[in-house]
DNA sequence: TGGCATGATTCAGC
DNA sequence: GCTGAATCATGCCA
């Protein structure tokens, strides 16, 4: 475009700092746009650019004026605002914005390709999506913690007193929503202002050069990618954040917590009114977890943890078996209207199907009784896990079902 | 802070 | 898949 620079002038006109359009076939413009009528000092009929020495004259015009364009920058800003205003009035602008017009033109050609819509990019998506459902973005409804506390809870070993928990991850998220709306919402206002201000600088520009409302929509464009591109980054840096705060939470909730009292002696009562066959069934288990306000799965590693030990230090726990064997029997005797471990059955209710087994199997406190005695067998076993004591009620036993 | 208690996990056997 | 056994990891208390 600009390939074949020639001066316009001898007299330096494109004065060697790369004006270079003075040999822009655009320039044809100066010879067809013109008012002869305004022949005056400061310029000289374009008309006569060949040849005359008005022709000479409106050289050294043309010349003039590309030279104060050149040297505006270089002025005080009242000295600028001056010069341009002179050069808005100037009788060769209609000329020279022609001429940007026709350079405009073909540059724009150009530029065209380059700017086209882009799609939108997947990782964006991603990290919408995610604050999305960890409740960051979009309205607030406690989706996220929500999800995660109901995660936990679900999954077992959340307490009920871990509900502290639940609002120090409730409080951390919200903290980091807050801080999130807050840059979004500085990046929109400064993109706003930004864009504003671009506008109002195209528009005052298009006063001295041509500026198509594509343009301005293309810079705008431009301006957001700018802008989104930063709050890609704000999203990742919350999504990081939300990931971290959510894996320590998730890291919590794997922490041991000790049962309630009440959900221990709960399973104490039945662990001990089933010594001689301490095998809850499903429906059992179901129903003590639902007392404990624990999970089936808890109520499991219970049994199974307390088998074990009672197994391994039957001395140790006399104690605490005489305790519930004396609870579980005051219960019997004052009647079964108010039980206190649920049977096998499922039925909701709680029997005292065990405490027989307990009677026969509970030694006296000081007793040096055998293992038998206290429901386990001298081998190790259960003793009625296959044949179960008469006082033991089949679907209490493990013997009796899937179990 | 150390030791014990206890819930959870892992693994092998059935 | 359930269980026993061993083990881990953490809470609690003196």
């Amino acid at each position: 475009m600009l390939q074949q620079q020639q001066p316009l002038t001898g007299n330096g006109a494109s004065n060697g700092r790369g004006l270079g359009m003075s040999g822009h076939p655009g320039m044809h413009a100066l010879n067809t746009v013109h008012q002869p009528s305004q022949h005056r000092s400061d310029g000289g009929d374009p008309a006569g650019l060949e040849g005359s020495e008005n022709g000479h004259e409106s050289r050294r015009d043309i010349g003039d004026i590309l030279q104060q364009i050149m040297t505006i920058t270089d002025q005080s800003l009242d000295e600028a605002q001056a010069k341009k205003h002179a050069l808005n009035c100037h009788r060769m602008k209609p000329a020279l914005f022609s001429v940007l017009c026709e350079i405009k033109e073909k540059t724009g050609l150009s530029m065209r390709n380059a700017q086209e819509e882009e799609p939108q990019d997947p990782q964006l998506v991603r990290l919408d999506n995610m604050l999305l459902a960890e409740g960051v973005a979009g309205p607030e409804k406690g989706g996220g913690a929500a999800a995660a506390v109901s995660a936990a809870t679900s999954s077992g070993g959340m307490s009920p007193d871990s509900s502290l928990e639940h609002s120090d991850y409730k409080s951390k998220l919200s903290q980091i929503r807050s801080i999130y709306h807050t840059e979004l919402e500085k990046y929109e206002q400064a993109c706003t202002e930004f864009t504003t201000h671009v506008m109002n600088l195209l528009r005052e520009q298009s006063r001295t050069r041509p500026v198509t409302p594509r343009e301005i929509e293309r810079m705008v464009a431009i301006i957001h990618r700018k802008f989104s591109s930063i709050q890609t980054q704000l999203k990742q840096s919350t999504c990081e954040a939300v990931m971290i705060l959510r894996s320590r939470f998730l890291d919590a909730r794997r922490k041991r917590r000790n049962f309630s009292k009440q959900a221990t002696e709960v399973l104490n009562e039945y662990f001990y009114s089933h010594l001689s066959n301490p095998y809850p069934s499903e429906e059992a288990k179901e129903e003590l977890a639902k007392q404990c306000g624990i999970t089936i799965s808890q109520v499991s590693n219970w049994f199974g943890n307390k088998r074990i030990r009672y197994k391994k230090n039957i001395s140790k726990f006399q104690e605490e078996a005489n305790l519930y064997a004396m609870k579980t029997a005051l219960g019997a005797r004052q009647g079964d209207d108010s039980p206190h471990t649920p049977n096998s059955t499922g039925s909701g209710s709680f029997s005292l199907s065990g405490s027989a087994d307990m009677f026969l199997g509970v030694p006296p406190v000081n007793g040096e009784h055998s293992a038998y005695q206290m429901g386990v067998q001298a081998n190790g076993n259960w003793q009625s896990r296959n044949s179960p004591t008469p006082g033991t009620p089949p679907h209490s036993d493990h013997s009796d079902n899937s179990d």
